[in-house]
Order: structure tokens, then C-alpha cells, then sequence
DNA sequence: GGGACTGTTCCACGATGTGGAACGTCGGGC
DNA sequence: GCCCGACGTTCCACATCGTGGAACAGTCCC
């Protein structure tokens, strides 16, 4: 694909030596007007930035965060496992850290309680957003439109407890963006409770959630609700000012 | 432009967690063939790697090397800048970075000698390639038919010592790439010695060239032509080292 | 003051990217 | 062992997106 080609060139180029739109053209052979338009959209993207002047353009920081997750132990997930066992550990239940798939989330990563009755793990599992709290923390941080479309579709429910109605639906979103997360009570399989926050950036962008979830006999403990659900938006925040450090 | 846009969006995904092609359409809603071309693109362009299974994408190395140089000291020029006060101590002469830009060498950095006569500095100059060894150096590098493009044209002459005629250039090219440096003598300016190497990575690609010059009338002194240019390929070799190390 | 250079924007057009579909392979469940 | 669903890869008709030339205003230097 050529014009995703072309803008790693002006990115490999921009790695020598900042340089403006002119200089840039004959320095990668393109007419101005293309490495105008790349660099306009790569400004966009953040991957360039202009420097003090405002006509020179340079790498910008958000490679820096792409580029940090090549050395294996440095990607978000990777980032988040210590996060999920300290989370297990101060639950004394399982946590897991997902990513949206399309109306899906993906479950990527889990650190189990040291309890002898536990909940499966979910790791590769994919599941409607809408069932479990991992999902609706996402879904609440979409655009209406998007959103819009979700809720166009039947929804499907796995239990008595499943939301199966757009409006309930849309009523339960408002309350997990007032709330900064999500209960789930045997709304995806019986017997499972859960609680789920989203990982949200600086720019609103969603890179993931986290949650912890236990049998429904002992979790919840009564009245820890708010308790468990802190410790949850507390680790999602944690995680998304790492990833920001890390972007620079 | 959306196709680099969708580039970047799946970058920042494969940030979060590596991912396989029909696993990635979903994450980032594209249909799974487009996600195929992007991510083929991206891995010829080493954007993106596959994980041992072969089938699993990651981010790959070569933006580590981009987002190296983010923190401004680490692009290649600035790497380049000690390398030029050694070569300028080491040679007692003048030492440049030029990178290509179209048919012409850019000059971008030069560190001078402590002598009194010196020659001036080259910074942001744009120079014909043929001109000068820098640009020689670069030329003999690229392929046989970006070759002929630079000679169909007119070859412009600076000084009767000038390269003006095809063969002229094509011959002095295959002398370039057999002793790995070009020499230059009055051939871009009156009273002005030089000669250059290429800094080419591993992929053989060319990332710029470094060059010594001085006034003829001294440089190169008798007799010292092979320990000049053994340092400036020595120089240009190590910066090639560095910034393949970069890049991982 | 004029010329060369810069970055930005516009526009006609065709080439490049698009997305659906087909297909073969593999793995898991029954 | 078989079947089905999932995977990755490839092809192709088509249209839309990217292309590159040109115009223009601003700046700088001689």
C-alpha cells in the first residue's frame, strides 16, 4: 500500500533530521503537496510534530508508546499483569484486563485469587459488551453514534439477569459514566459477579479495561461494593498514566 | 488519508497486546482483508513483526529507531555531531553531515578545525550530487536505473574540474563503490578538497554520508589521502552501527 | 523591488485501496 | 472420525481516495 509506504519513509527520513515540507519532498521524492498531505495526517495521528518554529516537522511522541511495547514486558497487557495480581491479591478475587473487538470484548490477561473455588479463566474468550462489566465500562466511553449502532441489533442475553433492551441498556450506560464503572450480577453466566472499569488516555481514546470478578455466594462481600470498585478505577487509572508516560 | 490513519490505529492496537489478523479487524472494525494488506504492509516496512507462531503481529523494530529519536539528542544528526568534532580534531580539518535530498546533497551539520583558515560552513546547503564526494558517495549506492535518471539530465559544472559528461560520472561511481569512499578535488569549488562515505544500514539503505574537506592548498596533505579516508569510512561505519543498534 | 523559496490549498482524474467472497487449513467439540 | 467454525490468504470489480500539478500568498535575501 503505497501512501502507508510513504509515510514511513517521511517517519524513517524525520528520524535522521527534523525537516520542513519542502525539504522533506526532495528529500524523499514526492511532490510537496503528497508530503504536505502525509505529514498533515501524521500530524493528525501524532506520529509527527511540528517543532518551535512551527514549520519543522519531527517524530512525535506517540511512537515513543508504540515503540516501548517491542521490548515484550512493556505492552499494555504486559503492563497490566502486575497490576491484576496486586488487584487479586487485595480482592482475594480474580482480576482480568480486556480490549473492545469490534461489539466484543477480548479477555487478554487474568491473575487469579489463591481461593480453592474459583471462576474459570476468560483469557481468548470473546463476549458481547453488553454482559459483563468490562464491556459496558467501554461501551459508556463510545460515541453516541456508535453506541447507537450497538444498540441497533438484538441484544442477547445468556441469563434471567441479561440486559436485553436498548433503553435499559442506555439507562445503565448513563449510570456507568456517573459512576466511573460497572456492576455485574449474573447478567453474563450465573453464579459470577463482577466489576469493571475502562483504561481511558488523555485524549479520551479507550486502550482497554480492567475488572475483577468472583463467585456470586461470596462476592460482593456486603457492603465492600465500593471498596472493590475504587481499587478497580484505581488500578485503570494507574494504567492509563503509565501508558501516558510512556507516550511522553 | 485513511489508509495511514488505519495504519497507525492498528499500531497502537498491536501496543496494547499483539494480535492475529481476524482478532485485529475486530479490535480495530475494519474488514479482515484490509487489516491483511495493512499488516503486510506494515511488516515489509518492519513497522510491524510476526511473533514466532508466525501468525500473531507485533510491533516491530525499526520504530524503535524512530522513536529513538524523539529525545533530540538521539536522531542521526545529532548521534552524527561528536562523530564530526573527532573527525575534525582527528583530521585537523573540517568535518559534515549531508543527507540526500532529490538530485542534491543537503548539508545538515559540520564541525570546523581550529585553524585559521578554514573553509565555510556548508550547513543548509543544497549541492548537485555530483559535485562533491558526499554526493558521490550516496549516488553509487542507488540502483542502476535511479542512476540513469541523474545522468539523462545535464550535468551541471561548478569549475573546470567538474564531472559534466555521463560516462565521466558512471565511471567515477564504480570507482566510489569499489574503494567504499569518493574523493573530491576542485570540482564544486575552487580551492576546496574533500572526500566522503556513505552511512548505509543493513538493509542497504542509505541514511546520509559524512564527509572531511579542507583548502587544497593543504588537504589532503601528500601522502595522507588512505588515513583521511579510512577515518571517514571508519566514522561512517560506526554510525550505521549505531543507529542499527537503535533500531534493534 | 524582484526573484526564489516556503507552506497551503484546490481540483480533475485515475490509480490505488476497498471490502466482499471464495478457498484451504486447522482445531475443537461431539 | 467427522463436522463446523474459525483462521489467514488471495482475488476481483469498482469507486473512492490519494495523486500531483498549479495557483497563491507570504517571507527572505540580494
Amino acid at each position: 500500500m503505497q501512501s502507508v509506504e510513504r509515510a514511513f519513509k517521511i517517519l524513517e527520513a524525520l528520524a535522521v533530521a527534523p525537516s520542513g515540507v519542502s525539504d522533506m519532498a526532495r528529500r524523499v521524492n514526492l511532490p510537496k503537496s503528497t508530503v504536505a498531505r502525509l505529514l498533515a495526517t501524521l500530524e493528525a495521528t501524532n506520529a509527527v510534530e511540528r517543532g518551535p518554529d512551527g514549520l519543522t516537522y519531527r517524530v512525535g511522541s506517540a511512537l515513543r508508546g508504540i515503540a516501548a511495547s517491542i521490548d515484550g514486558s512493556i505492552g499494555l497487557v504486559e503492563m497490566a499483569r502486575p497490576t491484576l495480581a496486586r488487584l487479586a491479591s487485595l480482592t482475594d478475587e480474580a482480576a482480568g484486563f480486556a480490549v473492545a473487538a469490534g461489539y466484543q470484548v477480548h479477555y487478554l490477561a487474568q491473575a487469579d485469587s489463591d481461593r480453592t473455588v474459583q471462576v474459570r479463566d476468560w483469557s481468548g474468550e470473546l463476549i458481547p459488551m453488553h454482559l459483563v462489566p468490562s464491556g459496558l465500562a467501554i461501551l459508556a466511553q463510545w460515541p453516541a453514534e456508535d453506541i447507537d449502532g450497538y444498540v441497533s441489533r438484538a441484544l442477547e442475553g445468556r441469563t434471567p439477569r441479561s440486559i436485553t433492551g436498548p433503553d435499559q441498556l442506555l439507562a445503565r450506560l448513563a449510570d456507568v459514566r456517573k459512576a466511573g464503572h460497572a456492576w455485574g450480577r449474573e447478567e453474563f453466566a450465573e453464579g459470577i459477579n463482577s466489576v469493571g472499569a475502562a483504561i481511558v488516555d488523555g485524549t479520551g481514546r479507550v486502550l482497554g479495561a480492567i475488572h475483577v470478578h468472583g463467585p456470586s455466594y461470596r462476592f460482593p462481600v456486603a457492603g465492600d461494593d465500593e471498596r472493590v470498585a475504587g481499587l478497580v478505577m484505581d488500578a485503570a487509572a494507574r494504567l492509563a498514566a503509565a501508558a501516558a508516560r510512556l507516550s511522553g
